[in-house]
DNA sequence: CATGAATGAGATTTCATTCAT
DNA sequence: CATGAATGAAATCTCATTCAT
């Protein structure tokens, strides 16, 4: 085996080991919530606890990464939603919808989003670096539209929206969509 | 010192403690939040820890006595405000405030009030026994006003408005209060 | 009332005490064992535990006090026995019948009676000297008959019945009695 | 160093580390009975205390991995004492010395082995698997040969020599090997 | 003298994080 | 670079014993 091949195969090793990690991450997050023994995530992912906290110091970088993707993916439907709804308004209320999708379905994730926890601070951060700027554009165009008020931040926004998500997934007596659809209504102009 | 006045007054003096103890505990809850360390609110009160377990032999029950009266008054304000208000609809607005200013103040209960941790069932359940009646109260006045839709339970607008507070009081750029207010606008009809 | 009747009856209150004392214990002992709790012996006797700490300031003074008239009896029954039976051998199995009856029924006693825990010394003690000269009487005769051999001090059969009894209500699958049985044949000459 | 070795020297490690562990305990079961807090244990081992718990999740795991070593020599012990003795009863009688010089130098030992409480059951469980079929053995031998009666099971004889030996260690009035020794004679037919 | 509230040592158990192998 | 054993701080809860009322 080559030098080249040998540290070529090994970065490949490298990713495919992280994508192992993350993917055990995510299982386990589903099952025990984001906040889940790192033990039970190694054990999982079939490594030692010592490669989890090697790829991702904290916590935060951990469960940043999980969701890495599909963040992105919530980011990027921002623009389209906006170009294809027949208002701002209506696009604002489907990417909310898409958001809402993500933050639900993960078990225990709007819990540490909003928890002042410092090791959680990343997390945060992170969120709202590619969050922020979509809402505030889509929550611009429905305020220019004259179609919300437009005293609200973005900021404010999400985090209300994270907030009703908090512990949606065990009690069936509350659902978080609707209520959101309320917060949501309750921006009309 | 008959045995009559000795009882009563060995009943005073644990009553004094028993005080003494709520404020402690309220104090540290404000510091260090609701599920602050039993020896922490000891330490605080000056008493062994034994004392706080004699007393209240679960968090939930403290929890419950540090704020009984508050959630008293807030239950007991429901009413009034129907009947002095110009519209049930304000009336349910200026009663959620008083719910608001309630739990934006108490550090972690917010969050521990919608935990499916079993240890908080108690606490969970005394809080909706006092509260959950008058707030469908309100809501009926209103939605009968034709002021608000009626598709509603009093359980969900009131764990929406709880969820909302979370972890209001750490963060400057988040005011509860007013996004309780959008979410209230929104069940305009 | 007079200062005689006075000091009687209040002698007579302490008495009916101590009695409600004991009646307790003895009923808690049975279903708790001779370590249950100070606070639940005070419970069912309806005093204060510093009720029990006076008249018995140890729990062997309680046990002791408890048992006082059972082991009273046991030790009175020796000399009837070796008068009445056919031979001493047979006086003292009998008599030995009578000691396991009273240990089997006494949940945790046989067990705290071995115990080399200080505060057990006087209930040691205590007993001992009540029964230990009946025995040694016993096996005295039967060794002098030169039924049973004659090298075995009274302590040590004593204290191997007792052992014997431990546990012996809690295991469905071993007969303390029979087992006593078994040691009392092996001390045949 | 290669992965099979680095694999192999970490569990060599381990196993080292188990057996300071072992030691330990059984130093600290000599002096503070098979009870001692964990803690002490731990200390006297030099570790953590959660290091007893890694290796060893109940005490009665760490009980049984103590005596292991011992119960299956004495449960070895029997079929050749069977072979070599004059007679079933001689090897009765030398095995059951062998159980004896095992449980009365372990304090509190005999104590725990007889326990209901529930964590203690699989020491318990433990200890009758590996000598039970053994003792019934050299019972059955012996009954088979006229030298004994044939009615005592061999838990009741286990059980009762455990109870012989509690707290043997503590009196030097008590000699648990002679009252061992009447109870056998006992036996004879 | 009786009461029972208060004390606080002590035991257990968990898990984030480090670091020798 | 990976492993996972080890660490040990924290938190909970119990109960014998004391002592103010």
């Amino acid at each position: 085996m080559s030098n080249g091949e040998g540290r070529r195969s090994k970065r490949a090793d490298a990713r495919r080991n992280e994508k192992t990690l993350l993917d055990a991450a995510a299982a386990v997050f589903v099952t025990s919530g984001v906040e889940a023994p790192v033990r039970d995530i190694a054990a999982k992912a079939g490594v030692g606890m010592g490669t989890i906290y090697r790829h991702f110091p904290t916590r935060a970088d951990l469960i940043v990464a999980v969701y890495r993707h599909q963040v992105d993916a919530c980011a990027e439907a921002g623009p389209e939603l906006l170009a294809s709804s027949d208002s701002p308004y209506e696009a604002l209320r489907r990417w909310i919808d898409l958001f809402v999708d993500f933050l639900v379905t993960k078990h225990g994730l709007a819990a540490v989003l909003q928890s002042d926890n410092a090791g959680f601070e990343t997390l945060h951060t992170s969120f709202l670096d590619s969050l922020l700027p979509v809402c505030t554009r889509l929550l611009e165009a429905a305020a220019e539209a004259g179609e919300i008020r437009a005293d609200l931040q973005a900021y404010e926004v999400m985090r209300g929206i994270g907030n009703l998500c908090i512990g949606a997934d065990s009690d069936p007596r509350y659902d978080a969509r609707r209520l959101v659809g309320v917060l949501i209504a309750g921006l009309r102009a």
